[in-house]
DNA sequence: GCAATACATAAGCATAGACTTATGTGATTC
DNA sequence: GAATCACATAAGTCTATGCTTATGTATTGC
């Protein structure tokens, strides 16, 4: 896992949406398969894809391979934006949001 | 401007040390590319993906180009993160870093 | 144990993308 | 106004990448 290889996988918009159903709950990559026009192969692959950029980590089970959201990678993603927080006017509206929603 | 079209503009890591660069300071297409091993044309066709991703701005000044970082950008990106808070174990530390570093 | 299931891997193809050289364009300098 | 400077754009090349079909490899069910 390099530095920021998450962005290279979170470039294909596949892998975006694979990404972002994912964040809905574990999946293996047949139920994940659902929805996409897209042969087996080619989702098994962009799974490596993520799963090399650390964004995803997966569990043997049997058979299937269960797929889920790796946290360290949404970390690293917060670790490479916040060299550019000085740049980020709306941040301590985000802050206020963020606290507001930890309150609940 | 696309949904997320940032993550193909920072998938390459020559446009990411251009986006570093210009964290330090507006520049112009010149001073760039001092340091970089790149021709005139492929620099231009850097920051022109950059400036479509909404990651840069530019300015004339006469036949000078000045490009600056797009907080806008940083915010898109931030936006985009912000849908996956629930899976980054380290917003509370975070928060309480970035917390820290504002009371100064 | 044999067929089926759930995946990964291999190989090949077609398109996208990063680079080059060549050229165009507007601003400056003299 | 002619040369120069600071860029953008055009066109072509080469490699990376996303897809396909074909095949390999565990695991499960009967």
């Amino acid at each position: 896992m390099s530095e920021a290889e998450f962005f290279k996988a979170l470039a294909d918009p596949t892998r975006r949406a694979v990404f972002d159903r994912l964040a809905d709950g574990e999946m293996n990559a047949t139920e994940l398969r659902q929805g996409f026009q897209l042969s087996q192969p080619a989702m098994s692959q962009h799974l490596g894809v993520l799963r090399s950029a650390g964004l995803i980590a997966e569990q043997k089970l049997g058979r299937n391979v269960l797929y889920r959201i790796n946290p360290g990678g949404i970390a690293q993603m917060h670790k490479w934006l916040s060299r550019y927080n000085t740049f980020w006017p709306e941040r301590v509206e985000e802050l206020k949001r963020l606290l507001k929603e930890m309150d609940q």
